[in-house]
DNA sequence: CTCCGTAATGTTATGTTGTAACATTGTGTT
DNA sequence: AACACAATGTTACAACATAACATTACGGAG
């Protein structure tokens, strides 16, 4: 199920769930987040929406919009890039641990992986002794991915 | 050597070694990272050295400077918070892990910790696993310090 | 089916963060 | 003293984000 409809489908699903609406413009604006396969600024997005789809929205919608998806966990703020992706795992049902983002300062292409339970640990263990208590841990990291790497190289 | 004084000493020091200027400006705007012992936006350290040093500073010039601290190492710019602080480690002469900040979200508190090598190595090869080299690998985390955990429970 | 309340979107204005471009001043060197 | 370059001043603006209020769409009660 890796199609975009498929994923959108889920995405219904889960929403009439929630009892939430997955309106025309939240797909849309989903629909340019996952088509982009990156990481887009707010700003990026809405030029996406309007070369792809020919769709005209407002910044405040947009962000509206992704405050939605990010309530449903449909997509992620990255606070290290100020850019938004959609969640990678919208179409898997089994739970997941916690997400490490991997952004490519280059094209930021994102991919989102899980932190091994004793590597979370270990953070978590680190915090604590120095009197702080680890809240919303997704991890952000500075990355190259290996083709921006290989075109420095 | 802990008293702000000292401190201002030993980045001079550096700057010396570095043939960078430490200069009057740059002396205040790091001193007020310094003093106000937390994580302050630029427009926070603009209020700050006005009210307690009586500096007029335009926000150019304090994007300005902090460039240049960030480029001796002196402070470092908190991407997931938008704020920025003095390096903890100025005056010390030893070299470092990875710095691993934790950041009150409530009170903007920040304490400068490190990975252990072995977590670091960890999430190094969570990231190349996964096709992607870690690079300027500080990590940034969402906490609440203990004081603000008090509070609110 | 209609009416109503709420959710969603539109619209306008404005706040916050950050930088570009060029002018002026300060400082060390010859 | 003259020069070169570093630092700062000044103005304007770009990019990111939200507040406040108007309008439209939608689902449920009657």
């Amino acid at each position: 199920m890796n199609n975009i409809h498929g994923i959108i489908e889920q995405a219904e699903q889960q929403c009439k769930t929630h009892r939430t609406r997955l309106t025309e413009k939240r797909k849309q604006v989903l629909s340019g987040l996952i088509e982009s396969d990156k990481a887009l600024s707010a700003y990026e997005l809405i030029d996406f929406c309007k070369e792809n789809y020919g769709l005209n929205i407002s910044a405040m919608s947009v962000y509206r919009i992704l405050e939605f998806l990010e309530g449903e966990h449909l997509a992620h703020k990255l606070k290290l890039a100020n850019k938004y992706v959609s969640c990678a795992h919208i179409s898997c049902t089994h739970a997941h641990g916690v997400a490490q983002f991997l952004i490519c300062s280059e094209c930021s292409k994102v991919k989102e992986v899980y932190i091994k339970p004793t590597t979370m640990a270990d953070l978590q263990k680190t915090a604590q002794d120095a009197g702080f208590m680890l809240i919303g841990p997704e991890l952000e990291m500075n990355c190259l991915c290996d083709d921006c790497l290989a075109q420095v190289a």
